[in-house]
RNA sequence: GCCCGAGUGGCGGAAUUGGUAGACGCAAGGGACUUAAAAUCCCUCAGAGCUUGGCUCUGUACCGGUUCAAAUCCGGUCUCGGGCACCA
C-alpha cells in the first residue's frame, strides 16, 4: 500500500480483477429474491458525457447496495444503437454507420468499465444487430396481423433537415427533438401503430404506477393521453346524402351553432368546394396554409382566418344552414378535424363570427344577466340556463348535455363518446440506419407481410448515403425486388425503416435472455426478472419512451408474451448536469469530459462528487472545486487507513464491550449505518448518506489522536470496516483497496451490508432544548429518556432561564422527552 | 389559460413524524507546519446589535392564520422551472 492515494493505479488493478472473475455475471439461479436495476441505454454517439456518468452512478449504488443486501440484482448495459447520428456521420465523412456505431460502441464500452459500473457484460446487447431486430420485426407482423399496425396516407411532421417524419411526441414546440429546426405538415405514406386502442388502459394504469414514479411523470403522461368526454355529431351536407362529423365538448350549445369550420387537410376539402365557384380561393388558402411551419401555426398570435367552401351543412336540431368553412385554427389532429362553430359560447367562434359577418344566435343564458346577441362582445363560456333551444328552453346547461346527446341519437345524429388528444405512433422512417419494415408489396396481392421464416430482412450493407431525403434502401434494387410471399410473384420491398423507439420499447426484456436465438427472449427468464424493480434515467423521455414501452408491454401481453401490465415498477428521473446555470453543451463551451475526471481525479472521486452534489432528481451543478473536495475526501480516507493499518490489521473488530473512551465513536459507528441503510432504502438520498460518511470519517480522526490500547482499536477497526463497506457501492475502487489493506480478503460486492445494533445507535444522553415562551433560552445535557420532574429542575437552575422567568407566572410546561421543554409563563 | 414542482447563508445543499434552522461540502478569512510553496492540520464563517469567553433581536420568497412551538400545516400573493395548450 503506497503512502498517496493514487487512484489511477488502484482502479485499473480492481477493474482487472472484476473482469477475470467474471463478478458481475448473473442468472437465475438461487434462492435469492431477484431484483432487476435498469438504466436507460444510451445511443452510442461516441462517448459518454456527464449525464450518462451520474445516471449510470446512480444506477451502480443501488446495484450494489442491492447485492450487498442479498439480492439476486440484474444490472445489463446495452446500445440503443440504430438513429440518425450514425448516418449523418456517415454522409459527412464516409464512414459506413455500421463501422461509426460499433467503434463507438467499442470506446463507450471501454469508458464505462473505467468508471467501475457492474454490468453484466456477458448479456451486452445492440439493437442493430440483426440478431435483435428480427424479434421486432416479427412483433410487427403479429401486431399487423392482430390489427394493430396499419398504413395510412396523412399529414404528418416532416422534419426538412432530417429528412423523414417524426411522430407527434417527437415534436416540441413545433421543433424537432433532435435537431431543432421547423417541423412541417406534409402529406405521407406512413405506418402507424394502433397506440389509441391502449389510451385508456395507458391512462387507467398509471393508477398503478403512482406508488413507485414520480407525479410529475404520471401527470405529463396524463396530459399528453388527454381524455375528454363529449358528443360526436354528424351534420348533413346540404344537397347531398354525405355527412360531416364533430367532436365537441358542449353539445348543450348546439342550438348556436351557425357555421361549421374544417381544417385545411380534411379530406373533405376539395369535395366541398367543387363546383361552388370557391374551388379556386379554397386551394389557394389551403396550400398557403400548408407551407406555414407547425410552431407558427400552433402559435396565439397566429391569425385566425377562413375561406367559404361554398356549401352548407344543416344544424340537425334547427335546420338552419351552417356555411361551411376552411379554417386555419382547426386542427386536423385533433377530434374529427371539425368543428361545429358556436360564436355566442366560443371566444374562438365569436372572433370569426365577427370578422366574416356570421350569424350569433345566444343559446345559454347566465343567471341574474340577458346577453344579447347584437351588443354582446365576447363570447360566454360559463354556465346558464338554455333559451332558443326548443324543447329545452329552460334546462340548465349541465343537464341540457347529457339530454341533448341522447335526443341526437334517437335522431341517429350523434352519440355520446370519448376522445384522446393521443395520435397513433407514426413509425415509418424515411432513412436507413433503422430497422427495416418488413412488410411487400405485390402487384396481385397488395401488401403482404414478409414470412416469418424468412426473418430477419437484413438491412443491406452496401449502399450509398448521399443526405438527399430519399431513402438509401430503395435504390438498392437487389433488396428492393423481391418476390411476394403469398404467391411468388414479383413484388418490392417497403424501404422505410421503423422509429428508433421500437427498438427500446423492449430491449429490457431481451436483457433477460439476450443470447436467445429461437424466441426474443426466454419466457420462464423473462418471468423471472421482470418486471424492472428500479428503472432509472432522465426526465426528457417522460412522454416519449416511457409511453412507448409501456404500450408496447400491453401489446406484448396481448401477443402472449408477457404477462404483466407495465414493466417499470418504480422510476427515478435523475435532473440534469448543469455548469455556469446552463446545460452542457458545446456550443456554450461548458462541457465537461469524463474522460479528463477520470485521468485527473479517478472514477471513484467522480462517482462521489456526482452523488454528493445534489439529490438525483434534482438538477446537478457541476463545479470544478467540487470534485477537488471529493478527492480531498478519498485521500483523507486513504491516510486514515494507511497511517493506523499496522494497529488495525491487529485489532479484532469483534470486540463487544468497547472501553469507555471509545463508547461514542461506537455509537457514531452504529449510528452511521442506520443512517445510510435508510438514506439509500428509503429516499436515494445519496448526498446525506455520503455526509453522514464524512462526519464518520471526522470522528475517526479525533479517535486515531487518542487510541493506544488494543481494546480501543478494535473500536476504531469496527468503525472503519463498516465505513469501509458502506462506501464500497459509492467508490469501489478504493475501498477494495483499502479492505485489502487491512488485511481481509475477498471481493466487498460479496460482503454483506453491516447491521446496525439498535442499542448503539441510541445517544444515553441527550441535549434538550429549553424554551421559554417558545423562544430558546438554553440548553441541558440529561440522561437519555429523562422524566419531566429531572429536566424541569435542571431547566429552572439555568441562569438564562431564570432570567426570562422574573416576574412571570408559570402557566404550563410542555415537555416532548429527548428533544424540548416548553415553559409557558406570561409576565405579570 | 389549465396542471404539476420549487423558493433556506457567498455557493451546492441539510433539517426523515410540527420540537435547538444552516448537518456535510465548496468558497472566503485567520493560524500552525515549511527557507518557501503545495499538501496537511486547527480555528472562524446567516445578518444586526450589545454590557462581547457570553447574551439579545431579526432571519427559511412575501402577507396573514392555526399551534405552547411552523422551513415543515392552512389561506392568499409574488417569482422561477417544467408539462399541456386555437384541444373544439
Amino acid at each position: 500500500m503506497n503512502t498517496e492515494y493514487n487512484p489511477q493505479a488502484v482502479e485499473s488493478k480492481w477493474q482487472q480483477s472484476w473482469q477475470d472473475t467474471n463478478l458481475f455475471r448473473v442468472d437465475m439461479k438461487g434462492d435469492k429474491p431477484k431484483y432487476y436495476l435498469l438504466e436507460m441505454f444510451p445511443y452510442p454517439s461516441g462517448r459518454i458525457h456527464m449525464g450518462h456518468v451520474r445516471n449510470y452512478t446512480i444506477g451502480d449504488v443501488v446495484a450494489r447496495y442491492k447485492t450487498m443486501r442479498g439480492h439476486n440484482v440484474l444490472h445489463p448495459m446495452g446500445w440503443d444503437a440504430f438513429g440518425m447520428p450514425a448516418e449523418n456521420a456517415a454522409i459527412a465523412s464516409k464512414i459506413h454507420p455500421k463501422k461509426w456505431t460499433y467503434e463507438n460502441i467499442d470506446y463507450m464500452r471501454t469508458q464505462l468499465k473505467k468508471m467501475g459500473f457492474s454490468y453484466d457484460w456477458n448479456r451486452e446487447i445492440a439493437t442493430c444487430d440483426p440478431e435483435y431486430y428480427k424479434w421486432e420485426q416479427l412483433f410487427f407482423i403479429q401486431m399487423y396481423n392482430k390489427g394493430l399496425v396499419y398504413k395510412s396516407r396523412a399529414f404528418l411532421n416532416w422534419c426538412e433537415q432530417c429528412k423523414t417524419v417524426l411522430a407527434n411526441e417527437q415534436v416540441v414546440e413545433g421543433q424537432c427533438w433532435r435537431c431543432g429546426s421547423q417541423v412541417f405538415l406534409k402529406e405521407h405514406d406512413q405506418w402507424f401503430f394502433k397506440i389509441t386502442a391502449y389510451a385508456q388502459e395507458l391512462l387507467d394504469d398509471i393508477e398503478k404506477l403512482k406508488k413507485g414514479w414520480p407525479e410529475r411523470v404520471l401527470s405529463m403522461q396524463k396530459n399528453w393521453i388527454g381524455r375528454s368526454t363529449g358528443t360526436l355529431i354528424r351534420f348533413q351536407i346540404e344537397g347531398t346524402s354525405d355527412d360531416i362529423e364533430v367532436f365537441t365538448t358542449r353539445p348543450d350549445t348546439l342550438y348556436g351553432a351557425t357555421f361549421m369550420s374544417i381544417a385545411p387537410e380534411h379530406p373533405l376539402v376539395k369535395a366541398l368546394s367543387a363546383g361552388t365557384g370557391q374551388e379556386d380561393k379554397v386551394r389557394d388558402f389551403v396550400n398557403k396554409t400548408l407551407q406555414v411551419d407547425t410552431f407558427t401555426r400552433t402559435s396565439d398570435l397566429y391569425e385566425k382566418e377562413g375561406v367559404f367552401t361554398g356549401r352548407y351543412c344543416i344544424n340537425p336540431l334547427t335546420g338552419f344552414k351552417m356555411p361551411i368553412y376552411v379554417a386555419n385554427f382547426v386542427l386536423y389532429d385533433y377530434g374529427t378535424g371539425a368543428v361545429m362553430a358556436v360564436p355566442s359560447h366560443d371566444q374562438r367562434d365569436f372572433d370569426f363570427a365577427k370578422k366574416y359577418g356570421l350569424k350569433i344566435i345566444v343559446v345559454i343564458q347566465p343567471e341574474g344577466e340577458s346577453l344579447d346577441s347584437e351588443t354582446m362582445e365576447c363570447a360566454y363560456e360559463g354556465e346558464g340556463v338554455l333559451v332558443n333551444s326548443g324543447e329545452f328552453n329552460g334546462m340548465k346547461n349541465t343537464d341540457a348535455m347529457e339530454a341533448i346527446t341522447k335526443h341526437l341519437q334517437a335522431q341517429g345524429r350523434g352519440s355520446a363518446t370519448v376522445n384522446f388528444r393521443l395520435r397513433d405512433w407514426g413509425i415509418s422512417r424515411q432513412r436507413y440506419w433503422g430497422a427495416p419494415i418488413p412488410m411487400v408489396y405485390c402487384e396481385k396481392c397488395g401488401t403482404v407481410p414478409v414470412n416469418i421464416e424468412d426473418l430477419p430482412v437484413i438491412l443491406p450493407e452496401n449502399v450509398e448515403l448521399t443526405g438527399t431525403g430519399i431513402s438509401p434502401i430503395s435504390q438498392d434494387e437487389s433488396f428492393v425486388n423481391t418476390t411476394c410471399p403469398a404467391c411468388g410473384g414479383k413484388a418490392r420491398r417497403e424501404t422505410d425503416t421503423m422509429d428508433t423507439f421500437v427498438e427500446s420499447s423492449w430491449y429490457f426484456l431481451r436483457y433477460c435472455s439476450p443470447h436467445s436465438h429461437d424466441k426474443p427472449f426466454d419466457k420462464a427468464e423473462v418471468h423471472y426478472w421482470m418486471p424492472v424493480d428500479q428503472y432509472i434515467g432522465g426526465i426528457e423521455h417522460a412522454i416519449l419512451h416511457l409511453l412507448y414501452a409501456r404500450f408496447y408491454t400491453k401489446v406484448l401481453r396481448d401477443l402472449g408474451y408477457v404477462d404483466f401490465d407495465e414493466p417499470f415498477e418504480r422510476l427515478l428521473t435523475q435532473g440534469m448536469v448543469i455548469k455556469d446555470g446552463a446545460k452542457m453543451s458545446k456550443s456554450k463551451g461548458n462541457v465537461v469530459d469524463p474522460e479528463d475526471l477520470i485521468k485527473n481525479y479517478g472514477a471513484d472521486a467522480t462517482r462521489l462528487f456526482c452523488l454528493f452534489a445534489a439529490p438525483p432528481e434534482k438538477d446537478m451543478d457541476w463545479s470544478d472545486k467540487g470534485i477537488e473536495g471529493s478527492y480531498r475526501f478519498l485521500s483523507r480516507l486513504w491516510r486514515l487507513v494507511f497511517d493506523m493499518k499496522d494497529q488495525l490489521r491487529s485489532a479484532d473488530a469483534s470486540a463487544d464491550v468497547p472501553p469507555k473512551s471509545m463508547e461514542a465513536l461506537k455509537r457514531k459507528t452504529h449510528q452511521t449505518i442506520k443512517k445510510v441503510t435508510e438514506d439509500i432504502e428509503k429516499r436515494f438520498r445519496f448526498n446525506t448518506a455520503i455526509a453522514a460518511m464524512m462526519e464518520l470519517v471526522n470522528d475517526l480522526y479525533r479517535a486515531k489522536e487518542t487510541a493506544s490500547s488494543p481494546g480501543e482499536f478494535a473500536v476504531v477497526r469496527e468503525a472503519v470496516q463498516s465505513l469501509i463497506v458502506m462506501l464500497s457501492p459509492f467508490v469501489p475502487h478504493i475501498t477494495q483497496e483499502l479492505w485489502e489493506a487491512m488485511g481481509n480478503t475477498g471481493q466487498l460486492l460479496r460482503m454483506s451490508w453491516p447491521e446496525f445494533d439498535p442499542n448503539w445507535c441510541e445517544e444515553q444522553e441527550v441535549t434538550v432544548a429549553v424554551q421559554v415562551n417558545g423562544k430558546l433560552r438554553a440548553t441541558v445535557t440529561v440522561a437519555k429518556d429523562a422524566d419531566q420532574e429531572t429536566v424541569e429542575e435542571r431547566a429552572f437552575a439555568e441562569a438564562n432561564v431564570k432570567r426570562f422567568l422574573e416576574g412571570a407566572d408559570i402557566k404550563k410546561v410542555i415537555y416532548v422527552p429527548n428533544k424540548i421543554i416548553n415553559i409557558i409563563a406570561p409576565l405579570r
